[in-house]
DNA sequence: TAAAAATACTCCATAGGTATTTTAT
DNA sequence: ATAAAATACCTATGGAGTATTTTTA
């Protein structure tokens, strides 16, 4: 699994529409709808019932989208705190050399 | 950004040895400081002072790290709660068929 | 000079694209 | 008939491997 995994099944979340997702994400439809299936194989669960014209979360899904999130959410902050963390540390650098 | 990135950047950190960390991950020594380095370019960060000999984090890695085992940790958890949901839905399922 | 990381290439796995089919309404 | 997802097939990006070079302790 990686982050990619839980960005698209984020935006078909969002979207319950893969070709809006799609869309959004800037990939070809049937690349994110592969991605998705890899991710339910992965984990061995049906995250979405796909009913032809309504994608439904299941309760499994509504649960992993919950948890998905947050991952995404961590890992930007994560970034974030890096480039901050840099940006001090390149200061501290410039100092010592003072 | 991907989980990969994390679990190479958390591998080196561990060892403090790139030749020993690829061993681990079971990939070659230049893979894994590909990656690392494409890691820090994305952050705009060096992560790793490499002193030859001596691989080193840097304050923005060990900040870093920490961040990181923590993603890590968090998506194995939504892994492992999706497997374990997913069993419990099929349970329900198979419930309402009785 | 010996160790470890970085480079330079080559290769290939797989992410992604296009065209088409299937499905259910 | 239409809209949306799945399938089939192809392309190509980039992740990984091998061989080699660089670096400095």
């Amino acid at each position: 699994m990686e982050l990619r995994h839980l960005r698209y099944f984020v935006a078909v979340a969002d979207e319950l529409n893969f070709t809006r997702a799609a869309r959004k994400l800037h990939v070809a439809q049937p690349a994110l709808s592969r991605q998705i299936r890899q991710l339910e194989e992965e984990l061995g669960v049906k995250l979405l019932d796909r009913n032809h014209h309504a994608v439904k979360l299941t309760r499994p899904g509504r649960e992993f989208l919950a948890e998905a999130r947050s991952v995404l959410h961590q890992s930007d902050q994560a970034i974030r705190n890096a480039r901050r963390s840099g940006k001090s540390a390149q200061t501290d650098l410039n100092l010592s050399y003072v």
